[in-house]
DNA sequence: GTCGTCGATACCCACCCGGTATCGCAGCTG
DNA sequence: CAGCTGCGATACCGGGTGGGTATCGACGAC
C-alpha cells in the first residue's frame, strides 16, 4: 500500500464525497476514483459503498480510516524528524508542545534548568489547542509534551509525573461566593447567573448550554472578569490573574497532574536529558 | 514520502550495501540507487555516506531508519487489519500472541472464560519467539499479547496486570541442591557443572559463555533433565514438568508479572471484552 | 598494473498517474 | 414524464517515472 493511495482514501473517507476530496487533494475527480478502486482491488476489500448520490464507509473502510491516519502520521513523523536531524546547528534540537496558558511556571523552570545543563540543545516551545498535544507527538511536529491528567489522554505515550495540584474556581472580584474559604463542584454548578463555559469538541462544534462559547484561556479570563461565566482550573492559574478575578479552592474537584510525555520509541539523547532534568525539578 | 521509497531506503540502511538490498527487494541495483537519491533530493537530506567500497548511515539516516521502520509497520498494520475487518465470518476475530511455552495455564483459562461470554468471537493464538510480541502488535499481525514484566518491554502499549508469580530454579531430579527448601540467585549461579543457558540476542547471535545455546523451552527442559544446564523461570512452568525435573524457589529473583497488552489506539469491541474478561479472572 | 567490487550514470521501454471529455444513474422540478 | 442536475465511473490521451540492461569511474587487493 502506497502512502499516496492511503492519503487519497483518507480524504474520500473524511469527505464522503469524491469531488470535494479531489479538490482538497488538488487533483481531478476521475484519477481519484480510479486510485481508490485500485486500492480496493489490491486489498481485495470493499472500502466504500457508492450510490449515485454519495458515498458511505464499510466496516473495513472505517478500520482503514482509523489505522490509515495513524500510519500517515507515522510517515509524516519520520519525514519531519529526519529533516530536523539533518538541520544545521542553531535550529531547535527539541520541540516541546503544551496547551496555551497551562503550566507556564513549571515550563519556565524546566527550560531554565535544562538550559543550564551541559550539552543542552535549543528547545522550541509550541503552544497548541486543547488536547492536540498527542497529535503533535504522533506526527513528529513535537518531540515532547506537557499533558494534564485526567484531562489529556496519555495512552500510547511514555510519561513522568511532574506536579500534582488541586483545582480552584475562578470568580469575578466582589462575587458573594468569594467570601467562602472553599467550595464543592456542586456549589459551583449551582451559582446563579454564572453558567460554565462551553469548550469546542474535537470536531470544532460546541455543546448546547447556557454558558458562553470559549476556545482559549484569555477569552475565558476576560469573560470571568466580566461576570459572564466561571471555571474550575488548576490552582497554578493564579499566577496569571489580575485582581479582577478571585479564586476559591474546590475541594472535591479531581486534582490535576502535569506530566511530561514523549513517544515511546524515542531514542534521542537531548530528550532523555530534558526528561531527567524535568523529573529532578 | 512514499512507502516504496521508505522500504527501499530501509533495505539499503539495513544491508549497508546497494547490491544486496536490491536483491532482497527483488529489483536491480541501478533503480534502487536512483530511488534512494531521489528520496534524499526530496527530503533535502543526505541519508547515506557512499564510498566506492560501501555505504554508511548519516545521523539523519539513522533517524529515518528508526522512524521509517515504525512507519512501515504502521502501514502494514493498517493493511492487515483492514483485510481482517473485511474477512467473512468464521475467520479469527482476534489474534493473541504470546511467547511459546509461557503462561499456558492462564491463557487456557482466559480463552475458556472468554469463549463463554455472549458475543465472543474466534481467537487465534500465535506463538512467537522471545520479545517478539511487541512487533506483532505494531505491524498488525496480532491484536493483543501476553507479556512478562520485567523481561518484555511494555512501552507504547496499554496493559493490564493479570498475574504475579515468583521464580523457581529448574534442576535435574536427584541433584543435591534439590534438597534445599529455597535458594538465592547467587547460589544458582555458583552451582558447579550447571552453567546457565545462552539465549539468542535480538540479532540472532549468541553471547559467549560456558552454557549450551538454546532457543526454545522444550530444548531447555530437555537440557535441564539431562543435567547440562539450569534455568530460573516463573513458577507456573511447574505444571509442564515431568518428574525428571525438580524446582526450588529462588527467593531473591524478581517476581514476574504476566500482563495483557494491546496497541493504545485499539477501538474494537471484541478486544475490549477480552480484556475485561482477562482482568476478571 | 590488473582485476574485482561497488555505486553512479546512460539509455530505453512500458506502465501508470493525472488530465479532459463523456457516460449512466438517480433525484428533483415543473 | 421530460429535462435538469449532481455524482461517480469510464474512455482515452500524454508525459513522467519506475524498472530493466549496459557501462562507467573509483578504489582496494593481489
Amino acid at each position: 500500500m502506497e502512502t499516496r493511495e492511503l492519503r487519497y482514501f483518507v480524504a474520500v473517507a473524511e469527505e464522503l464525497h469524491f469531488g470535494r476530496a479531489a479538490r482538497r487533494l488538488g487533483i481531478a475527480q476521475p484519477p481519484l476514483s480510479r486510485a481508490v478502486q485500485q486500492l480496493e482491488r489490491r486489498l481485495g476489500v470493499t472500502l466504500l459503498e457508492r450510490t449515485s448520490r454519495g458515498v458511505a464507509l464499510t466496516d473495513a473502510g472505517s478500520v482503514l480510516l482509523q489505522e490509515g491516519r495513524a500510519a500517515l502520521d507515522a510517515v509524516e513523523a519520520a519525514e519531519r524528524r529526519t529533516r530536523r536531524a539533518a538541520a544545521p546547528a542553531g535550529s531547535p534540537g527539541l520541540v516541546l508542545v503544551t496547551k496555551a496558558g497551562a503550566s507556564t511556571e513549571l515550563l519556565a523552570k524546566l527550560l531554565d534548568a535544562y538550559a543550564a545543563e551541559p550539552g543542552a540543545v535549543d528547545v522550541d516551545v509550541v503552544l497548541c489547542g486543547i488536547g492536540e498535544q498527542e497529535r503533535y507527538l504522533r506526527d513528529g511536529r513535537a518531540d515532547v509534551a506537557f499533558l494534564h491528567r485526567p484531562f489529556d489522554s496519555t495512552i500510547g505515550l511514555d510519561t513522568e509525573e511532574l506536579l500534582t495540584e488541586g483545582q480552584v474556581v475562578l470568580l469575578p472580584a466582589g462575587h458573594p461566593m468569594t467570601a467562602r474559604p472553599h467550595l464543592c463542584v456542586d456549589d459551583v454548578a449551582a451559582i446563579p447567573g454564572l453558567p460554565m463555559p462551553r469548550w469546542p469538541r474535537d470536531d470544532g462544534s460546541y455543546p448546547d448550554g447556557p454558558g458562553p462559547e470559549v476556545h482559549d484561556n484569555t477569552q475565558l479570563l476576560q469573560l470571568v472578569a466580566l461576570g459572564r461565566t466561571t471555571a474550575i482550573l488548576p490552582e497554578s492559574v493564579r499566577t496569571h490573574l489580575h485582581d479582577d478575578i478571585v479564586t476559591v479552592p474546590v475541594l472535591d474537584a479531581p486534582s490535576v497532574t502535569t506530566v511530561i510525555a514523549w513517544p515511546p520509541h524515542s531514542r534521542s539523547l537531548p530528550l532523555a536529558q530534558l526528561i531527567r532534568t524535568a523529573t529532578r525539578l
